[in-house]
DNA sequence: CCGTGTGAAATATTTCACAGCC
DNA sequence: GGCTGTGAAATATTTCACACGG
């Protein structure tokens, strides 16, 4: 594609995806260093921390502009301020949580929101079962004042994101719901393809996947031979893990 | 790198990692065309179940092995099987829960453990306020039965993965204690980066991450000037979501 | 014909390795 | 002397587009 838009300062326009994807983590080790009452960090430490090589941090860092010292590392509270900034947390943002079951009740007392800067704006169910229940301090409504709250929310000027937690039969419903209240970013739990329009966001966690990937790497370090042709396949290559965190409680 | 291995018949050796993550997708959505009673599938149809392009979903079972029939389609049932035994699903997997607080006794409910092959093989806790108590049928046990129950587990045959639900600074403790018992599988809900030696896969799930990337997201989308010059950035390439899901119940 | 399977091209991401600055 | 920032090389992934088989 063309590029060409004259940069400012401070940091490409566009960060690429898989860095993005990395910020978070970034911004967690950040925390526990400054916890720890460090004023720098190396990029050596900052990716030890992170759990990604040295360089592939710096490459992303180098994404956001230029926020260290060569010779001596990144400042901590610096550093973190520009990666807080660039990950939009700025913003106050509000979450709304549809689907008040076992998982739902543990996301509405997951202390990581406050932490973070995430807000419970409302907890949403439409069985009577649930409806009513204080869970962590907020009253469980219908789903019905979905659009009520998030019009609220929007008029203080934060910023809206809508946690799925119903089952894979209601979610696309529940989905159109939080769309036509004016949701534009959503957080999907519910095994489920949801179709949304342009320009709405949607994120996937699916608890059956992650472990399917991990029974297929398993499977692969354990057998002596998954089919007919023997084959060695010696070692693959690459260490073991994926992606870890930093942080705080579940 | 060099290729050479004289692969037999039936698929690649590896299947890259980006093909792996996106199986279960794969496998969920032929769930539910079998259920339709469906007997074949075009990749386009299967595709767009999934939410990916056509093209990549034929590049993926490509490398599974030729499942299909030109002209034709996908037989949904072989297909199915084919996938779920690349998925290492023809074993039976075992899971142990550590960490039974609110999340935990989400996991513990979670339907789609057994529906997939999953099953629960124990929970543990190491808070007096829990053990002893029983969740979705099992008793919760302290932490230090992990080693027994997985070598019992292990003289079954059967393979066991670990799932951490428990507070960031306790993860690395249990995951420690995990790997010792002779787990090599860990999904990991807590946000924290883990250290396992070679040969232990862990995946990790961080509810903050995703919010805070929805947030940048969001952020980008909204923000009417993040620097100098206007330009109507004029949609972003690229549609919306990111890869969504297929199935059944939290 | 239709739709899979797949080389080859286009992109994206990671890794190297080193020049430049504190 | 140490460590960042970054072109350039190596990999990985996605997308095209079309030959091939049923």
């Amino acid at each position: 594609m063309e590029r060409a838009v004259a940069e400012r300062a401070a940091g490409a326009g566009d960060v690429p995806e898989a860095t993005v994807a990395r910020l978070p983590l970034y911004l967690s080790a950040l925390s526990a260093f400054a916890d720890a009452g460090l004023r720098t960090v190396s990029s050596e430490a900052l990716a030890q921390a992170a759990g990604v090589g040295s360089a592939k941090l710096r490459k992303d860092l180098s994404h956001l502009g230029s926020y260290g010292t060569r010779g001596v590392g990144y400042e901590v509270a610096e550093l973190h301020r520009h990666i807080a900034d660039r990950l939009g947390l700025a913003t106050r943002w509000h979450v709304v949580i549809v689907g008040i079951g076992n998982l739902g009740h543990a996301l509405a007392g997951y202390a990581g929101f406050a932490s973070r800067g995430f807000s419970v704006a409302g907890l949403f169910d439409d069985s009577p079962a649930v409806v009513g229940e204080v869970v962590s301090g907020l009253r469980v409504r219908p789903v019905a004042d979905l659009a009520a709250v998030v019009r609220e929310v929007a008029g203080t000027g934060g910023a809206v994101i809508g946690v799925l937690a119903v089952p894979a039969a209601q979610a696309q419903g529940v989905c159109d719901r939080m769309v036509a209240a004016g949701v534009t970013s959503v957080l999907n739990f519910a095994p489920a393809v949801l179709r949304v329009p342009e320009g709405v966001d949607v994120r996937g966690v699916d608890l059956a996947s992650e472990l399917q990937i991990l029974a297929f790497h398993a499977q692969r370090k354990s057998s002596p031979r998954p089919a007919g042709p023997p084959s060695q396949d010696g070692g693959r290559r690459r260490a073991p893990a994926t992606a870890p965190l930093v942080g705080e409680v579940v």
